[in-house]
DNA sequence: ATACGGTGCGCC
DNA sequence: AAATGGCGCACCGTAT
């Protein structure tokens, strides 16, 4: 039922990077989006790469690579600087992106910095190592927008060979860097992880534009109601202004701003109307203030409403109209490597242009409103729309990460962990409800220590309760505090040069080091493995994958391949990560994983009489 | 006019 | 002197 799994899967193993038999890349195209090869309108200019036959080029465009796939389907694997891009592109030239491993020296650069933020681009990267620079004056046209199409080509195609042969050396040098170090099979992983992403950012999302449309006029008509109340009270200010909403909350309406302990008011940084810092405006704030006259009232009420309306119009519900009347209901963004510190993906909207706004818009695809998921639905007439996600996955990283056997009891008995939150802060003195208790489970989890005392009180629990976990992050610290960086079990690397212990003992970078290990290992290896090995497995299915959220992925699929959906997912997301864990980086992962499952006809949505499916699996290792 | 930093707010 | 982490986008105000 699976699809089978390229060689590279069944036995994962990063000294495929040793291998000498590799192609090296580097396009030119037309330059509309930057080029990306997602839009119809682009096409190659110039294929140029380097081989153990020596280095070639071709003009002739997508349609005419033969040459050139054939190079890719002789070597053990790919090399090039934002491989996501140039697989995008041989895909259109015919290639199997999902038949070799490809290394891409931007992600693998990534990997070498770890939370360190250094530029990425090629450009930066070999000055960094040294290596000297693409040709300035081609880089120069191009960034001005000069198209490729109408540079002469004999300055193309020096440029074209010059990249190729400057990100050989970029990979040489990489890979000598990472020898001595288990950086390599982190880099096999995020590189495996390329193909699918390519894929995906291709298939875009779909609106129910029956559901955009009710949900556009009601909130339209939400939005009119609350700002014609707001003026009544406001008198003709923008309530999306943080300055004139700080002159009226803190002058007419006689609010009282918050301080801290010395009693000096808590504010946003200095503006020229505000020299001693912003008044803060923000709903947390406010709704902290604890409005006193019917008027305060009503005015903070009103204006925690226009925000969240006026964020739902503004960020979704008037572009997914103008997607469903103008673009079939499709929306599209990209998923990418090399952003954020912990090596989670990050996704940003692509901007499509809009004749009803005469303007572009994008929206991301990791922010979505949960209210909204169901707008969302599978573009195929009676196809079914599935989300997986890792059940708890944080917290059982940090249990294997902290070789914590209360947690390992916990998942394997379905404690109830949001309840103990529930019961020891009102045990402590402030009853509370289970929801209300969710926001604070796991927060000591990354460090959180400050809030009421019945708050404290349970951290102070969590922290007894969890205490090998608790030793282990403290151990991080300690690490940290030394040597000011931190190797994690599965060989990635984490710098902080600023770390410093203060003389109470507390680390000044603390936050940071509790979470960064779990967020990274939960969420930038063990969902884009899982990830990795269900697209490989549903590649001969009609199912598309269409989105991943950092803990969950959705796919598009008929109603006879829901079975082979959840399968597939309870196969990757558990089995195929502990296998991989196992042999990529001898982690023997040792806490069940989970797979939570809600299938239906929009995103997020059940079927009626029927529930989520929530599935634990044991590890192989008892 | 355009660029940029700050703020607020959505998600995990 | 600070005491949960990580993002991207729309909007505002300010600088250029």
């Amino acid at each position: 039922m699976f699809s089978q799994l390229p060689e590279f899967l069944v036995n994962p193993n990063p000294d495929i990077y040793r291998s000498s038999n590799y192609v090296v890349l580097d396009f030119e195209c037309t330059n509309l989006e930057h080029g990306s090869p997602l839009n119809k309108d682009n096409r190659l200019v110039l294929t140029a790469w380097r081989d153990r036959n020596g280095q070639h080029y071709n003009w002739k465009g997508e349609l005419d690579q033969s040459e050139l796939v054939a190079a890719c389907n002789a070597s053990d694997f790919i090399v090039s600087h934002n491989a996501k891009f140039e697989l995008q592109w041989l895909e259109r030239c015919g290639y199997d992106i999902g038949s070799r491993p490809v290394y891409c020296t931007l992600v693998a650069e990534w990997v070498l910095c770890g939370n360190i933020r250094k530029p990425l681009n090629l450009d930066d990267v070999l000055e960094r190592y040294g290596l000297g620079h693409k040709d300035p004056i081609v880089s120069r046209l191009i960034k001005s927008g000069v198209c490729p199409s109408d540079i002469p080509r004999s300055m193309l195609l020096r440029y074209g060979l010059t990249d190729v042969r400057l990100t050989e050396r970029l990979f040489d040098r990489q890979m000598g860097l990472m020898h001595g170090t288990r950086l390599l099979p982190v880099v096999y992983t995020r590189c495996i992880t390329i193909p699918p992403l390519a894929d995906i950012e291709k298939q875009g999302l779909h609106l129910d534009a029956a559901r955009v449309e009710l949900e556009y006029d009601r909130t339209v008509a939400a939005y009119a109601e609350v700002m014609e109340q707001l003026e009544g009270i406001s008198e003709g200010i923008n309530p999306q202004s943080p300055t004139q909403l700080a002159q009226l909350i803190y002058g007419r309406l006689g609010f009282e701003e918050k301080c801290d302990n010395k009693g000096v008011p808590i504010r946003n940084k200095p503006t020229k109307q505000f020299p001693k810092g912003l008044p803060k405006t923000d709903e947390a704030t406010l709704l902290s203030l604890g409005a006193k006259t019917d008027e305060q009232r009503r005015f903070i009420e009103l204006k925690k409403e226009q925000g969240k309306l006026s964020a739902a119009l503004n960020k979704n519900l008037s572009m997914f109209i103008g997607a469903c009347r103008e673009h079939d209901g499709m929306i599209y963004a990209e998923l990418n490597h090399g952003r954020t510190v912990t090596h989670r993906l990050s996704s940003a909207g692509r901007r499509t242009y809009y004749k009803m706004f005469d303007d572009y818009k994008g929206c991301q695809f990791q922010n979505l409103p949960r209210q909204y998921k169901p707008l969302f639905s599978p573009r195929h007439e009676g196809w079914l729309f599935g989300e997986a996600d890792g059940s708890q996955l944080e917290f059982r990283v940090a249990g294997h990460l902290g070789n914590d056997d209360v947690i390992r009891q916990e998942v394997r008995d379905g404690y109830d962990v949001h309840t103990f939150t529930q019961e020891v802060i009102s045990r402590a003195g402030k009853a509370i409800s289970r929801t209300d208790a969710k926001a604070h489970t796991f927060k000591p989890l990354y460090g959180g220590t400050s809030g009421t005392r019945a708050e404290k009180a349970y951290y102070a629990a969590f922290k007894d309760k969890y205490n090998a976990l608790t030793t282990t992050q403290d151990d991080w610290c300690f690490e940290v505090g030394a040597t000011k960086k931190l190797e994690t079990e599965w060989g990635m690397r984490f710098y902080f040069p600023e770390a410093e212990f203060s003389r109470d003992g507390w680390l000044n970078c603390k936050t940071n080091v509790y979470n960064i290990p779990v967020q990274s290992f939960a969420t930038a290896d063990i969902i884009p493995i899982g990830l990795t090995y269900f697209w490989h497995r549903t590649r001969d299915a009609e199912l598309m994958l269409v989105n991943t959220v950092h803990d969950s992925i959705e796919a598009e699929f008929p109603p006879h391949e829901r079975e082979l959906f959840e399968l597939t997912a309870v196969e990757a997301l558990t089995h195929d990560v502990y296998s991989y864990l196992d042999r990529v980086y001898n982690v023997q992962f040792s806490v069940p994983l989970g797979v939570g499952m809600v299938i239906g006809r929009h995103w997020g949505e059940l079927e009626q009489n029927e529930e989520e499916i929530k599935i634990n699996v044991e590890t192989p290792y008892g």
